[in-house]
DNA sequence: TTGTACGCGTTATCAT
DNA sequence: ATGATAACGCGTACAA
């Protein structure tokens, strides 16, 4: 490989002057400019990107972290973020943790060996006390997930609102037994909220759910299918179905149908997020903007980056929007 | 951020020892050992990646291509294939081509730049001419797509088999009149094979197909919907038609339930990938063992990069699944 | 406007 | 078993 002595030594000058012709530096002739181009043409040289960076010390790489690549959600956030940073001449290093503690803080080392300019999580695993000192590395910023005693960027929306407009949508359809379902992170402010925003709704109309309505640890589709057989078992069975997530509604439309109920006679269904799947299967459900979310996640991290700003509490807040569909 | 020379100093030993200790070399006292340890402990000192990069001309990361990260196709060969890499101390670059010739070029300058050590095709856009320059600066392989010019390691399915599996399939159900619905890259092997296979199964059962069957540039769900549109309208109707997609299947599905159509009786569908849409909707598809592919083509990938293997033609060829559905 | 010389943080080579 | 020194390839004060 050529390296920026060989194109100097063709071009008849000194390392300097290539080197302040690829940095488009003034004060450079148009002639020698021309002669330096036609050794760099000549020897295909291209800079060695291990060596700008070390010397540069910074490698205009971000790392963005999400549980799962597979979840649309994030498959959806992660495609607009990558277009976005390469438009911008930044790489993106994925990093899934698998909903893992450890797994979240074995990629956080890579913020400490700098192979990374910075770092966006749209998910949390650990506690934010573990994850804080990591600032002193560079920065962080959050994307989707929220937390009060983290002083850095966030973009997100307010998830007490999101339970609250889904749950209270039910209500409005006359619906007074509404199960709740979701996930099990103890660590995410999107499940705690979201889960305050479903009892708010209900307090309000005045109703007391009962215990058994509230089912924990679903992500999937399949998750879905095994919360359709537990609803289907209650003695004292709820007529609508909250769900955190588009693919667990899916799963328990998918398995009502294998039963032959009526959705949404038998059993009312809203989803969230809005994926493709949820049109598909006339499901309604709250959508996140998750386009806006992204761009202004990675809008923010760039800009930061680049003009070395210190890292400080910004919250950028966004909304839902409930799409009805024949679900409910 | 403390350095090797720092360790070294507050070690009272010089770098070189501290090196050691860090790369586990051998010859080195368990006493001195454990003063560097401390010092790096007390230093909370780690090394430098940049530099290292550098001095060791590799990189520990590896760009893996796809069209968009939002098709479950690809989405679920970058899941598999992250956390393949990153339990063996790799980094994941994912570049999106968009389906577009100019961006694969572009992120094609990443092994150039030595910012990778390797990449894996999961796609390709351009004329292999147009990337085959490229294996002069790294190893390049394909995962899925492959090309009889690409002198590399390829993981692949013979996807004239996947297009006549699923045919046959429709011709043994009863149907002759069989549409063939797909993307349109030309530079596709996927593509053309997937179509050949279709081909051939009709020509075995004597079926001449109408060329107003063939439809083109359908990758989404929303294409899916113009297909059906398409379809609906055509004077010689087909009763059944093959998609080279799920999304693609699922839209017509849609569409086709929206016109109040009975499938499979109206119109038999078979999408392709199995992907977990198809199981919600009953689809009957072709299923593509891509944790296989992923794995696969990952490990070769480390592999080569390990042992610094030169790049030379190696396919693995992996089977199609057949799984019967509804919708057919 | 151009060039000299130093340093970014590591690791490999060679000598001891 | 340990250390001095020279790369790896580049960018930038500083000098001219």
């Amino acid at each position: 490989m050529a390296t920026i002595q060989d194109v100097a030594k063709l071009a008849g000058l000194s390392r300097t002057t290539v080197s302040r012709v690829i940095n488009r530096h003034p004060y450079v002739t148009d002639e020698k400019k021309r002669l330096v181009m036609n050794a760099m043409e000549e020897l295909n040289y291209v800079p060695n990107s291990s060596a700008r960076r070390l010397r540069k010390q910074q490698t205009e790489t971000i790392a963005v972290y999400v549980p799962r690549i597979t979840n649309p959600f994030f498959s959806q956030m992660v495609e607009v973020m990558g277009n976005y940073a390469s438009e911008r001449g930044y790489q993106l290093i994925l990093c899934q943790t698998s909903y893992s503690r450890n797994q979240e803080i074995n990629y956080l080392e890579l913020l400490k060996t700098k192979q990374v300019d910075g770092l966006i999580l749209t998910s949390i695993e650990n506690e934010w006390s573990n994850i804080e000192p990591y600032m002193n590395y560079g920065p962080i910023m959050l994307c989707n997930e929220y937390n009060d005693r983290a002083q850095v960027p966030t973009v997100y929306l307010d998830q007490i609102e999101g339970g609250y407009i889904g749950t209270r949508h039910l209500i409005e359809q006359g619906h007074t037994r509404i199960a709740y379902c979701s996930g099990d992170n103890h660590a995410s402010r999107v499940a705690s909220d979201r889960y305050k925003g479903y009892k708010k709704a209900l307090e309000e109309a005045g109703i007391v759910p009962s215990e058994e309505w509230i089912l924990t640890n679903a992500y999937s589709i399949n998750d879905g299918k095994r919360v359709f057989s537990d609803i289907a078992k209650m003695n004292e069975r709820p007529t609508a179905v909250f769900t955190g997530s588009d693919e667990v509604a899916a799963g328990i439309w998918k398995e009502a149908l294998n039963q032959k109920w009526n959705i949404p006679n038998d059993l009312a269904i809203i989803g969230f997020d809005d994926q493709p799947v949820a049109d598909l299967i006339g499901l309604t459900t709250i959508r996140q903007p998750i386009e806006k979310m992204a761009q202004q996640a990675m809008g923010q991290m760039i800009d930061i980056i680049q003009h070395k700003l210190p890292s400080k509490k910004k919250e950028i807040k966004l909304d839902f929007e409930l799409i009805k569909r024949r679900s409910t």
